[in-house]
DNA sequence: ACTTATGATTGCGA
DNA sequence: TCGCAATCATAAGT
């Protein structure tokens, strides 16, 4: 009806719908009876009804109106720069965000363990040991618990790429598909460029502290790994007899200084081709228990000694055509050391496990290093006949003769710790476990 | 199941 | 830091 053309009258050329109308209503109030102010308020009511009743069609082209008005570029630089001066700017100041430390760590870590960097490093501290490790003999278990390790490794590191990947793409898609609607909407709402650049800064920080997240389970899956790999690391391993036999071997061709250098125990372990759960300290603690243990118990060693003797004494002979004398205690237990001895020192050896068997040899610094050759070199002799066969090996290892002639087990406390009478001595908790 | 052997850990002193 | 001594914890043997 008639409706329709009193709508546009009142809309007319102006953006907000109603406001004059409303105006004209509180004019209205001011003055007239009741009636009319019922009047202006049906009008007004109609009014506001109407406005949705809007065609989209119309509606659009109102929009176009506006857009193609003269005056629209200037007013809308205008309300973007207020825009940018009032909210933006408040926002921008709280936005400002400290250079992320934990970030740089979580990154730092996940170098060190070989899950980002360069590919196929391994690089991880565990792994490096391993692989020193297993750069000599590379035992069995060895190369299968590092393997595992790896495996494991380098699963997380897959995963850890492909997510980060994942990332990175729904990343660049969401900001394009955001800049692409923020451009179209510029057209018609007052966003200028440097919001859009804002908005897609706000963006690839919402993804980057996601990324981080990532950075950060990551990093705990692989020190749920590595510490899985440490306790398999503390639990006890026994060694394999070859390399019982090989500690063992220098053992007790250096009975009277058994402490070998820290050269000599990296060879030992590499001889040993140790296992990487064993490489760290597990030379010394052997070192360590051995020389507690026998000292504890010589009896109950005496058995081993002699065997040992007896099996560094045919390597001696074996070699002993081989006459130099490589009297290097970082290279003791090779049958080349045995090959060390020859005749001519024979006398003098002679004469020092005599008076080692004698007792009253006190293990004095100097003596200590001849004496390793002369432990290798007893049961040499005794292999040789150098002492008569009544006198057997199991006398020459005998604990008192042991006892004094080192010195290493009482070379601070010289005083009777293992009496003859005594025996084992004063055994300890130890044995009886 | 119990004992023994043995590698590892801990606390201490030099 | 090293070695010793005591102790723990587990593998291996019975």
């Amino acid at each position: 009806m008639d409706e329709q053309p009193r709508l546009m009258h009142s809309h007319a050329g102006v953006g907000m719908a109603g406001h004059p109308g409303l105006s004209q209503h509180m004019e209205g109030t001011g003055g007239t009876d009741g009636d009319g102010r019922k009047q202006d308020i049906g009008d007004i009511l109609q009014q506001i009804m109407t406005i949705t009743d809007q065609s989209l069609d119309e509606a659009q082209a109102r929009k176009h109106a506006l857009n193609c008005h003269r005056m629209k570029p200037a007013l809308f630089n205008v309300l973007c720069e207020i825009k940018e001066k009032t909210v933006l700017s408040i926002r921008g100041a709280q936005e400002e965000e400290p250079p992320d430390a934990q970030l740089m760590r979580l990154d730092n870590m996940l170098l060190a363990e070989g899950v980002s960097g360069p590919e196929k490093g391994g690089g991880s501290a565990a792994a490096a040991a391993a692989a020193a490790a297993s750069g000599g003999g590379a035992g069995a278990d060895n190369s299968a618990e590092h393997s595992d390790y790896r495996a494991k490794l380098s699963q997380i590191r897959q995963i850890y790429h492909t997510e980060l990947e994942k990332y990175e793409q729904a990343c660049n898609e969401f900001t394009t598909h955001v800049m692409n609607l923020l451009r179209e909407q510029s057209r018609t709402r007052p966003i200028s460029p440097k919001e859009i650049e804002r908005m897609v800064g706000i963006i690839h920080r919402k993804f980057s502290s996601i990324q981080m997240q990532l950075k950060q389970s990551t990093c705990e899956a692989v020190m749920i790994l590595r510490s899985r790999f440490l306790d398999a690391r503390r639990k006890r391993r026994n060694f394999n007899k070859q390399a019982t036999e090989i500690l063992n071997e220098y053992f007790y061709s250096h009975l009277s200084n058994p402490y070998p250098s820290e050269e000599a125990k990296e060879e030992l372990a590499k001889k040993c081709s140790i296992t990487v759960s064993q490489v760290q300290y597990s030379v010394s603690n052997w070192f360590g228990n051995k020389r507690i243990r026998y000292k504890k118990n010589i009896g109950k060693f005496q058995e081993e000694a002699n065997m040992y003797a007896a099996k560094t004494a045919v390597n001696a002979t074996n070699v002993s055509s081989h006459g130099s004398q490589a009297n290097s205690p970082s290279t003791p237990n090779s049958a080349g050391s045995a090959g060390s001895f020859n005749m001519s020192n024979s006398g003098d050896l002679f004469m020092s496990v005599q008076s080692l068997n004698g007792d009253s040899y006190q293990g004095a610094q100097v003596g200590a290093n001849v004496q390793s050759q002369v432990d290798t070199l007893r049961h040499v002799i005794s292999q040789t006949g150098g002492y008569s066969e009544g006198l057997t090996a199991s006398q020459m290892y005998s604990p008192q003769g042991i006892n004094a002639n080192g010195g290493w087990q009482d070379a601070t406390t010289p005083s009777s710790v293992t009496s003859p009478t005594e025996g084992p001595g004063s055994v300890h908790s130890d044995t009886s476990n």
